[in-house]
DNA sequence: GCGACGATCCGCT
DNA sequence: GCGGATCGTCGCG
């Protein structure tokens, strides 16, 4: 039976654990009364003030960044190259800026929609790797910033499902942060396509 | 006030 | 493999 994460669970201290254990859980999304699921495949820890990729990089705290800061539990939401909306769990209790960037999905309800919404007539690792692309596939737009994920309109359920093979790997895109690049803080389930860079 | 640029994606070559 | 899209945020003045 699904097992809904509780908001306890996100405030663990330790992100770059709490990144791994979310691959193979469920990520739900119930927008405008329409369902649509992915199993986590991909996923990147930001372990807050003192990583050099993340935004509360020395605690750089402003309008854009205060949300994660929050306790755990929230979405921070925020605009990529003025296209993408990049979704974030917000991790850590409260005054600590961690967050979790959710990069690939595995699509399991609501298939349909998530085409309809991408514009694809295929279901094919395209349609929901890449973290804009699971955003526009669950409907997740900046309206969802600081918005809980332990609600009845965003939710993770733990599925029993615990990948045999995760790798762990550095973060993509982040190589303006010098040593804190090298960081195994990626990860992804070594068995599934749906995953943005093998 | 303003210029530079990004935790990306897609289409074209 | 490469460049354009597209705009909010940030840092500087």
């Amino acid at each position: 039976m699904p097992q809904p994460l509780s908001k306890t669970y996100f405030e663990n201290d330790d992100v770059v654990f709490l990144a791994k254990d979310l691959i193979g859980k469920q990520l739900t999304t119930h927008i405008n009364g329409v369902i649509t699921s992915g199993i986590i495949t991909e996923t990147e820890a930001y372990a807050g003030q003192g990583d050099k990729a993340c935004h509360a990089h020395l605690g750089r705290f402003t309008k854009r960044t205060k949300v994660m800061y929050e306790s755990g539990g929230i979405a921070y939401i925020y605009l990529c190259y003025g296209i993408h909306h990049l979704f974030n769990i917000v991790t850590n209790t409260k005054g600590n800026a961690d967050a979790i960037l959710v990069r690939a999905i595995e699509p399991t309800l609501g298939i349909d929609i998530m085409q309809e919404r991408r514009g694809k007539s295929k279901v094919d690792k395209t349609l929901t790797s890449g973290p804009g692309n699971i955003s526009k596939a669950l409907g997740i737009s900046k309206s969802h910033n600081t918005q809980s994920v332990t609600s009845d309109n965003i939710w993770i359920d733990d599925i029993g499902y615990k990948p045999s093979n995760i790798k762990e790997t550095t973060r993509i895109g982040i190589d303006y942060s010098g040593e804190d690049a090298e960081l195994p803080w990626r990860f992804y389930d070594k068995d599934s396509k749906f995953v943005s860079v093998k």
